[in-house]
RNA sequence: GUCCCAGUAGCUCAGUGGAUAGAGCGGCUGCCUUCUAAGCAGAUGGUCGCGGGUUCGAAUCCCGCCUGGGGCACCA
């Protein structure tokens, strides 16, 4: 349990005994009994449960306050309740109990930040999910960094977390990009190639088509039929696959799974939810297509499942992928990220979902917005079809893994973005990402210097640590459990890079102000204990945003 | 037309019912003989898009409007 949840439930218990003895009338508990105040002055955590709780319980809140406060007391942990004008208990944590905490950090090392939230539950993270038909770009970097971060914190908080990438490998997409590189192998050959309608028409598929031809001659030209594009199709696929593990991996973003739509079909599950589906009375036949009756479940209109081709929508995949994802592997809870360009699709997921026996509860989907990429406050276009765009891979080469991932957490994933190359490029001289680093930098530095003058702190007494600095410090660090847990309750990892921020100034006003290293030894090694605290800290932060956390700068 | 998201400091953005609205960047003033100045301290900078409403209390909730982006396909 946190510190902010050991706060509240001290003060829902102060308030049952007084309920119960009728010091205070029976009245519902409001559902957020304390908040960390933005004034320093009110102390670590401030309640106004009393202006709350004054209309229902037709009390003067001033009252209630002096009441409450006098049931909450003080101890080891909370050294003052105070009631402030109009109605709010003020509460701060004993600096003696703050600064065992050092102790406590140093005990739990790397697992410090930690917390059992979601212990004994599983989740599945999809995120990316691009279709393997070019290279990924800069939009589709923001859902890999949203993801990787978001699982990163999930298992931060006890959850058994797997990170999916879900293969669109079937479909007319598909056969769209093996016409369009066979296309470009056969120009690449200097015979007849023709690019169909809205092929893909990126650079990048000149160049795959001119490297098949050198490498495969005219072993797929010779083919009979469609075959040849076919079999080529085959290899070009593979090698977008290969090509967006390698640009993910250049942005520290990785998998567990990579889940292929094929396999939906070949494996049955497509015909299982089908027949799920239609058992149930959610599909009819209208117009040659096979519809999902999803305005029946309340949806404006309903969707295709069945072209009058015969061939399945994606949303048709989806039904059985959830399927697969609820039933087949029995996840507790589900996370979708998708680009803002899906949003009509959630409510239809969520339907089939629902209409196959599903909580549909437990599957969240989390839109992240458009990035506008600029270059100088010019627009860049992003066009998959005209090859005209900035890739993933590019961005990465130019501003950073490390830049691009804290300017991606740092915005909410529901608000628009504007990335502008050169200022992300020029600010990296003077930039919050190095503001960051630099603090587990200078953390490394005095600990290795420390060890080099065959200084310890294992007997360090914490208690020394008694300016105004120092409890600040701890303080920042011993937030970064409720941080998680707040993450994980509203899926919004940019809390982390803020607060990140937050607790590198604590420490850099620390570095200021109390020097390390001195001749007095005892106090020397209680500051060391506090920068290996601080240190596993900033470790663990980089480590959830997937930064680095270098030792030297 | 309708639904969703956004509009907060010069710029990029946090803050979604509490007390004096914050950070980074840019600009201004100070601070390096001591563990990394990629740092610290301070000052300046805001009608929280506009107008109503609810509330003891609104940037935050409700209604209307304005502006920008996206969704409403037998596309993905």
């Amino acid at each position: 349990m946190h510190l902010r949840d050991l706060v509240a439930s001290r003060l829902v218990e102060a308030l049952n005994r007084a309920q119960s003895d009728q010091t205070l009338p029976s009245v519902p508990v409001p559902d957020a009994m304390v908040e960390r105040p933005q004034n320093v002055d009110h102390g670590d955590f401030a309640s106004s449960a009393p202006l709350k709780l004054a209309r229902t319980m037709h009390m003067n809140p001033m009252e209630i306050a002096e009441k409450l406060a006098a049931l909450v007391g003080t101890d080891q942990e909370i050294s003052a309740v105070e009631v402030a004008a109009p109605g709010f208990i003020n509460i701060t944590i004993a600096p003696g109990w703050l600064q065992e905490q050092v102790n406590d950090i140093l005990a739990q090392g790397d697992a410090f930040g930690s917390t059992e939230t979601g212990k004994g539950q599983t989740i599945q993270v999809e995120y990316v999910s691009v279709n393997p038909t070019g290279p990924l770009h800069v939009g589709h970097a923001r859902g890999a960094v949203l993801g990787s971060v978001l699982s990163s914190v999930l298992g931060a908080a006890g959850y058994e977390v797997s990170r999916e990438y879900y293969l669109n490998d079937a479909g007319n997409q598909i056969d769209l990009f093996h016409q369009s590189l066979f296309a470009r192998y056969l120009q690449a050959l200097e015979k007849d190639g023709d690019m169909p309608d809205n092929g893909y028409r990126g650079q990048y598929l000149i160049d795959l088509g001119q490297e098949m031809a050198e490498i495969h001659g005219a072993k797929f030209f010779d083919m009979k039929s469609d075959k040849g594009a076919v079999a080529l199709g085959a290899i070009g696929i593979e090698r977008m696959i290969e090509n967006i593990k390698e640009d993910l991996g250049s942005l520290q973003v990785g998998f567990d799974v990579w889940f292929s739509e094929t396999s939906l079909y070949t494996d049955n599950y497509y015909d299982t939810v089908m027949k799920m589906l239609t058992d149930g009375g959610h599909v009819t036949q209208r117009e040659g297509a096979t519809w999902f009756g999803s305005s029946a479940l309340g949806e404006e209109k309903d969707n295709v499942l069945i072209r009058s081709t015969g061939v399945p929508t994606y949303f048709a995949s989806d039904a059985a992928y959830h399927y697969h994802k609820f039933v087949i592997r029995g996840f507790d809870r589900v996370i979708d990220i998708w680009g803002a360009d899906h949003m009509g699709h959630i409510d239809r997921v969520k339907a089939v979902v629902g209409a196959l026996g599903i909580d549909s509860g437990k599957l969240e989907v989390i839109i992240g917005q458009m990035v506008t990429l600029k270059r100088g406050g010019e627009t860049v276009k992003i066009s998959k079809r005209t090859g005209d765009m900035i890739s993933l891979k590019e961005l990465v080469e130019e501003v950073g893994s490390d830049a691009c991932r804290f300017f991606f957490l740092a915005r909410s994933a529901d608000a628009q973005m504007d990335f502008d190359l050169e200022l992300a490029v020029k600010e990296s001289q003077d930039n919050p990402v190095y503001y960051l680093q630099y603090a587990h930098a200078r953390l490394a530095g005095i600990l290795s210097n420390a060890a080099e003058g065959g200084k310890t702190f294992d007997q360090g007494d914490v208690h020394l640590l008694s300016t105004p600095e120092e409890l600040t410090l701890i303080r920042h660090l011993l937030m970064l459990p409720e941080v998680v847990d707040s993450i994980v309750e509203t899926m919004e990892p940019h809390h982390l890079p803020h607060y990140t921020m937050e607790l590198a100034t604590a420490f850099h006003s620390f570095y200021d102000r109390c020097r390390v290293i001195t001749d007095d030894e005892a106090l020397t090694s209680a500051r060391l204990k506090l920068c290996e605290a601080a240190r596993i800290g900033f470790a663990r932060c980089l480590s959830l945003m997937g930064m680095n956390a270098p030792d030297k700068m």
